[in-house]
DNA sequence: GTCTATACCTCGATAGAC
DNA sequence: GTCTATCGAGGTATAGAC
């Protein structure tokens, strides 16, 4: 919630801890790893973050603001499909960092985690796949985007298959070939695979 | 490797270690907390498995094994689309159980395991990847099964879809619609959403 | 704010009795 | 085979000087 604004050391240690999170898990790492990234010393970690629960919950929720900021940057003026491509574009960032989705990590270790957490990343997922849906309604009534069943089901499964693919992509070293995974939910394949965005 | 004869202390610590590593990951969880659950010391396991590599090792090991084993009980003299729905339907199984896939689990904490274990979790993958490229393959050849790309391609993309629809649907505590999400992939789709195994 | 120093715990792992 | 006992390392977290 805290202003990010400059290369303050509490911004630096929430970035480092991000990187972290998303290629190692939060159980994968320790303050004195994070502490040696920033160039702190671990204490210092405890002045920002008093726990490493607080430290995970912030780092969810400015994960969620970063990504949801970049997404709505694509607003219902732009075509359906158009905001649709630039949401895959984003997540193919990803792809070749050793990085997966910091939601998805999370998702991954759940039961790990606080309540506080755990709710933290639910409204993550949950605000990721209400944007996806209104793209997707806006797609079916523009006639450029066609799905099964309704826009909300249909994202979910945008969601979860867009989290699959980072995991095998990773997992394998191999190109995500997000698109043509996905191409496979829509009914009008054909069009939907040729790239939409310049 | 070893004969899953009985319930030996062996098998017992194979098991509730998988159970471990598929609701908390392998780095949520310590040789205490298996010892508990078996009703021994931790020292037992070191004898068993004298690292906690090696009690990785044969955890994502015996998985793949019992994995593929069920699989290939419907070998190609079945239809495709009932291979299939088996495949969905195993799948299934670890709904509502706060369970992810062994394998998907240490795909997301994949680097903090050794090459042997990454290894291993990639082989597993590759396995059921060549399984389910199989099944599209003959799906293709009987024209029940309709995928872009090659059948190699599909079947990654299908089981990347899978571990993303695990993964959401332990986070979101509803059922999976896993059939739903790969509805697209059936050419007559009408009947494809009909139980088709008893 | 950041440090040093340290408390206190849990971890994986080992030695040796039985 | 399973135990008790213990080790050393590393974990989170805190106190207090600066």
């Amino acid at each position: 919630m805290v202003a990010p604004d400059a290369n303050t050391t509490r911004t630096q240690l929430l970035e480092h801890a991000q990187q972290l999170i998303c290629t190692r898990g939060c159980n994968g790492f320790s303050y004195r790893d994070l502490a040696d990234l920033v160039g702190v010393k671990s204490a210092t970690i405890h002045y920002y973050f008093p726990s490493k629960d607080d430290l995970l919950f912030e780092a969810i929720q400015a994960y969620n603001m970063q990504v949801m900021a970049g997404i709505r940057t694509h607003d219902a003026s732009e075509p359906a499909r158009q905001r649709f491509e630039a949401y895959l574009a984003r997540v193919s960032n990803l792809c070749g960092t050793n990085r997966l989705c910091l939601g998805g990590m999370l998702a991954a270790e759940l039961m790990s985690y606080s309540d506080k957490v755990r709710t933290a990343v639910q409204a993550f997922f949950h605000a990721q796949e209400k944007w996806v849906a209104e793209v997707l309604a806006q797609g079916a009534a523009e006639g450029t985007l066609r799905f099964h069943g309704t826009p909300e089901e249909a994202a979910r499964a945008v969601c979860a298959t867009v989290q699959g693919c980072l995991l095998i992509g990773r997992l394998t070293r191999e190109p995500l070939k997000l698109r043509e995974t996905l191409s496979a939910l829509f009914i009008d394949n054909g069009a939907a695979v040729e790239p939409a965005v310049p």
